[in-house]
DNA sequence: ACGAGCGCCTGTCGGC
DNA sequence: TGCCGACAGGCGCTCG
């Protein structure tokens, strides 16, 4: 599920107060219960359960759709992949049917990982570059400029649509907002990245940062079961919207498979 | 280097 | 009602 946008939510919501009252950082992992296996990347269960035992949460960033959480003496990664999220709530609240992994904390409450599908995945390492280290640039931030997404896509002869969501090109992007941006530029999913203009490129730049703000902005997009309160499904353009007008010229979006994946875009704004 | 196909999982929806 | 396939915000792997 989550994109860029779902996972900066939930990271801001994490340093704020909020419904589950202060912020993480600060608080201290009294216990750690792991309740199915393989969410647990690395390391094995019972080093896991042993070592985060103690630790503090001190601060919580983002690189891509990973959240890393900085704790006293080790990191903990964690990816959402397609159906996770991380819930806070009391340690005595009854348990969630998909709930993955716990975390309790000193203060009576927990940050639970649910995850109806069981894709996501969780780290506990000394170095989070062993994991988040292969990604590629991050799209907001202000090095990563027009002229080096142009370099990139000159390095490549793939289609737009799979290169933007190849997370070693670029770091964020999924299906929807992928879909979103190419509207937003003009560009046909299935044109070749060596093929784009330096114009053409400007223009992608821009959409990629513009989708992905407001996407932020609305606090990320909440569909079918996977609800957390954003809006930026109000402001689909394409995403899902296959058959129905496209709101520039009136052409009825169209859906094609790209790489396997759903793809919606307006044969008419975006030609190859 | 690139794209297709598939596996990993559970749940929902639409058609028959 | 039941069954069955298609589909879902991701990613890693193998195979041509």
């Amino acid at each position: 599920m989550p994109e860029l946008p779902e996972v900066e939510t939930i990271r801001l919501s994490f340093l704020r107060d909020g419904p589950h009252g202060k912020p993480l950082p600060g608080r201290i992992i009294t216990h750690a219960q792991v309740l199915w296996e393989r969410t647990l990347e690395e390391p094995d269960v019972d080093t896991f359960t042993r070592r985060i035992q103690g630790q503090a949460i001190q601060g919580i960033e983002r690189r891509g759709k990973f959240l890393i959480f900085r704790l006293s003496q080790d990191v903990l990664l964690v990816h959402l992949r397609m159906s996770g999220d991380l819930i806070v709530e009391p340690d005595s609240a009854p348990m969630a049917k998909h709930h993955r992994l716990l975390l309790e904390f000193q203060d009576g409450q927990r940050l639970a990982f649910n995850d109806t599908r069981k894709f996501g995945r969780v780290w506990l390492v000394d170095d989070p570059e062993r994991v988040v280290g292969s990604l590629g640039p991050e799209p907001l931030d202000p090095a990563f400029t027009a002229g080096d997404l142009y370099r990139g896509l000159q390095n490549h002869r793939r289609q737009l649509k799979p290169l933007l969501m190849d997370q070693s090109f670029l770091a964020g992007l999924g299906n929807i907002y992928t879909d979103e941006a190419l509207h937003g530029s003009r560009l046909h999913p299935l044109l070749l990245s060596n093929e784009v203009t330096q114009d053409e490129t400007v223009n992608l730049h821009d959409a990629i940062r513009n989708t992905l703000l407001k996407g932020i902005q609305q606090n990320g997009a909440s569909i079918d079961w996977v609800y957390r309160g954003g809006g930026f499904q109000e402001y689909f353009k394409v995403y899902g919207r296959t058959g129905q007008l496209c709101f520039e010229c009136g052409t009825p979006i169209e859906r094609i498979l790209v790489g396997q994946r759903a793809t919606h875009f307006c044969p008419n704004c975006q030609r190859l």
